[in-house]
This record gives C-alpha cells, sequence and structure tokens, in this order.
DNA sequence: CTCGCGATAAATGTCAGACATTTTGCGCTG
DNA sequence: CAGCGCAAAATGTCTGACATTTATCGCGAG
C-alpha cells in the first residue's frame, strides 16, 4: 500500500502518529512490508522529518514497526504488536474495522479475566466504587428502549465495565480496564447490533444487574458467574470456546 | 535530586532513556517534583539535546514524565504510571530496591491472575508448550540443592511461570507473561530469601510440580489450584491478603 | 562461470543552530 | 490595588548537514 489514503497534515506530531497508527492497525500494510521511508511520509504529508520521525518512533515503541538503519521500516508481526501499551489503547478508539482475530483473542482475554476482577471488586469494592457502578447500571437501564440513545446505552455498558476493575482496587488490573476500554467498546457495539429488538438488550441489562448486585453483597464466587454470563452471548457469538475460553481453533 | 549522580554518557538515544528511567524508578526524584531540563541534562551527558529530547519522549510515552511547553518537565505520580508499558518492564530488569507498594501489588495481581492463566493452560497446552514447562522444572530440580547456583535457579523459576502464560495460547496473556518478567524475578529473588535451608525451597519445587502436572492432565480446576499455592507463602509474607487477592489495607 | 570483494547508493541515526509557541512571573500603568 | 503587557524560560518544530549501517551492483580473481 502507499500513502495515498492520507491526505495532508493537520495538527502536532501525536496526531500524525495516530492518523499513521490507524492507518496501519486498519490492514493499510501487511505484517512484513515494507512501511514508506521518511521522507515519502514528510513530502506528502508537508511536515518536516523530524516529526515524522517522532512518529514512527512512537509506533516502533508501540511494537508496530522495526526500524534499522540502512535498511529502512518494515512492519512487524500481530504477535509482536505491543497490545497493552496504553498509547495503542488510544490508537484503537473508535476504528472501524479492526482485525477479527484481535477481536477474538481480547474477548476471549476478558473472558477468562472478567469474572476474577468481579470477584476482587465483590470484596473490594467501597462506597465510591459502588456508586459509580450502580450510575453506570442506571444510565443502562435509562437508555435500554429507545433504540435512538444506543451511543448513550454504550458509553455506560463500557462505563460499567470499566467500573468493575475500577473496583478490584488493585493498581494494575485498574490500568488494564482503562487501555482494554476502546476494545470493550467495540465489542460492545459489536454485540448489540445482530439482536436489537429480541432479547438481546433485556438479558444484557439483567445479567448486568446481577453482577452489581452481587458486588454490592460481597459474595464473590456469584460475581465470577454473574461476570461470566455477561459475557457469554458475545462469547458465543464471536466463536469464542466458551469451555475453555480459548480461541475456538 | 539533580544530576550529579548520573556521570557521563554512553551509547544511544535508549540507553540515556534507560539510565534516567531507572533514576527515576529507583527513587531519585519524587512525584510531582521538577525534572531536570532538556539544556541541563545535555550539557551534563555531553550528548545533543535532540537525544535528550528522544529520551524524554520515551519516559514521558511511559506516563513517568509529563511535559508542557513553557512550564517544563515534572514526575508523575505513580498511579499514572504505565506499569503494562513493555518499555517499562526493561527499565525494571535488575532494579535493586523497587518501590514495595509495587511490589505487593504486582504479586496480589498474579496472585488473582496465574490461577486462571493456569486454568486455560491445562485446557490450551500443546506439546511444545508442555515441553517448555518440563524443561524449566527439570532446571529447577537440578539446581535446587547447591546455593550456589541460586542465580541459574531463579531463572528456571521465571521461566516457568512464563511458560505458563505462553501455554494459555492466549495474544494478551502472553503478552502479560513476558512484561511481568522483571517483575517475578524480583519477587522470586526476594522471597527465597528468607527461608533457604528449611522448606522454602524443597515446597516450592514441589508446588511448582503440582502445577505442571495438573496442566499436562489437562485438569483445569485442579491446575488453577496449585497455581494459588505457588504464590501462596509468598503472598503471605508480604502482607497480601489470600482470601481477597487485594492488599491488607 | 562462480565466488568474493569493494565502491556506491539508500535509508535511518545524530548533531547543531535557529525559530515558534506556551507558560510564568514581574513590572508598569491606569 | 487591579489589570495589562512585556520579557524570560522552557518545550516544540523546522532546516540542513553529516555519520552510520545495510543492501546492491559490478568487477576481478580463481
Amino acid at each position: 500500500m502507499s500513502l495515498e489514503a492520507l491526505g495532508p497534515h493537520q495538527g502536532d506530531a501525536d496526531a500524525l502518529a495516530r492518523r499513521l497508527a490507524r492507518a496501519l492497525l486498519g490492514g493499510d500494510w501487511q505484517p512484513g512490508d515494507a512501511f514508506p521511508k521518511e521522507l515519502d511520509i514528510a513530502a506528502h504529508c508537508a511536515v518536516s522529518r523530524n516529526l515524522v520521525r517522532n512518529a514512527l518512533a512512537s509506533l516502533t515503541a508501540a511494537g508496530l514497526l522495526e526500524r534499522t538503519a540502512g535498511r529502512g521500516t518494515r512492519v512487524r508481526e500481530v504477535g509482536d504488536w505491543h497490545l497493552l501499551d496504553p498509547q495503542m489503547s488510544d490508537w484503537l478508539v473508535g476504528l472501524a474495522h479492526p482485525q477479527p482475530q484481535l477481536v477474538r483473542e481480547l474477548l476471549a482475554f476478558r473472558y477468562s479475566a472478567e469474572p476474577v476482577v468481579a470477584e476482587l471488586a465483590a470484596r473490594a469494592a467501597g462506597p465510591d466504587d459502588l456508586a459509580r457502578l450502580e450510575a453506570a447500571f442506571r444510565g443502562m437501564a435509562a437508555t435500554a428502549d429507545a433504540s435512538q440513545q444506543a451511543a448513550q446505552h454504550v458509553e455506560y455498558d463500557v462505563a460499567f465495565h470499566e467500573a468493575i476493575y475500577e473496583a478490584s482496587h488493585n493498581l494494575i488490573w485498574r490500568q488494564m480496564g482503562h487501555l482494554l476500554r476502546p476494545s470493550i467498546l467495540a465489542l460492545v457495539q459489536h454485540s448489540q447490533r445482530p439482536a436489537r429488538g429480541d432479547d438481546g438488550l433485556g438479558d444484557s441489562l439483567e445479567r448486568h444487574g446481577a453482577v452489581l448486585e452481587a458486588i454490592r453483597d460481597g459474595d464473590g464466587p456469584r460475581a465470577a458467574r454473574a461476570a461470566r454470563e455477561v459475557l457469554g452471548r458475545t462469547a458465543r457469538d464471536l466463536g469464542v470456546d466458551t469451555e475453555t475460553g480459548a480461541r475456538a481453533d
């Protein structure tokens, strides 16, 4: 692929990095391909080579690119990408069509992790954690009917899951929750599409409520089971093995 | 603190970033403090301002620093650090005295996560995964007696845990395993110190063996219980609540 | 004809200096 | 005393040159 898709540039170094990263994550270049050279990018986007270098340094730090002097810049294998890098998380926000393999891996991860996190939350949640969870849940309930408020409903859904990670009161799990945000967003948007009118949303709301109640009661195992129920349908839809939690391959 | 501790510089941009990061992680500057200005660092280390800028950009990307034009560079709060950034993982390698709060949080995370990962591994592990696990375990057994081979024993121990994450066959968990490496290393080194002669090592070896057997048998729940046993003693030593998996505070 | 070696070109890495932009704080004016 | 504006200081960006590494091509020796 070439740079044709990228028009002229507006914004700072981070903006350029974001544009390049999103083009790459969107599949404009395949792993192993040669990435455009600094000067070509600079010329095409009408920015200095310096800015391009800074942007490429960001992509390199995220494991997306591999640069060696004299050789050039190449796209690394998907397995080498730093999916847990917060920067990557930013770049994934609003990405229309992330790679389906990535989506499955992320859901499989959540399906194994969120029950544990919910269990931690059930034992560690304080008043403010419960308040966050309840606020998000009320928001979900209020926006469940009108398909017009779908966007808001998704926001509350994501906030609910983020609040669970937050309530675990563990630094690492909380960071994980933050950087999973875009992925959760994408998954929620994708999963509520097929079944909107029938049982989809109603069931979903009910299941989220079960998680909230279990956490409020401090019942860890029940919270874990409930969290698994929340993700179960989406997991089955995407072909994730709900028995092993791994990809069904 | 000042730059006095940093002598003249040798190496490339990454080396400079590592030196600055390790000085910061070692506590030379406190959160909220002002970090030295670009020109001071450049002058002190006898490198170009450009190189300093690149290094500082790395630290900023890791959430360690916050830079604003006209204002300067400040050290961010520990809660804002990107602990899951692989770069951070590199910088933590061999750090003598990481912050004790960080150590507890990391162990609490592992205590909640590794049982799940072991369960996934029990269901997904292939022949090569088992081979890795067995090789690491044999290494641990062979170096268990001689206190002279303590360093090698630690290496095998870390390799064992890394192999568990690898065997989960999930992209995210595998990356997690890789970037937990230095933390696991630090924990293992720290935990085998207090009780060397008595029951410490023998028990540890036995418990690792139980995990291996459960994974080999494909028995998920048993693998989870065994993984919890492995971390249990260290967790109790460090004051992590083994009931909730959270910090005992 | 093949293998090895060196020159050359191309790409990234580094340096130095100047200018732009943003923020802070001080001093001046009303 | 309040508010405005200017100047200093710090980071951000641009430009051009040079250094270093790597791949490639051509040439000569075997």
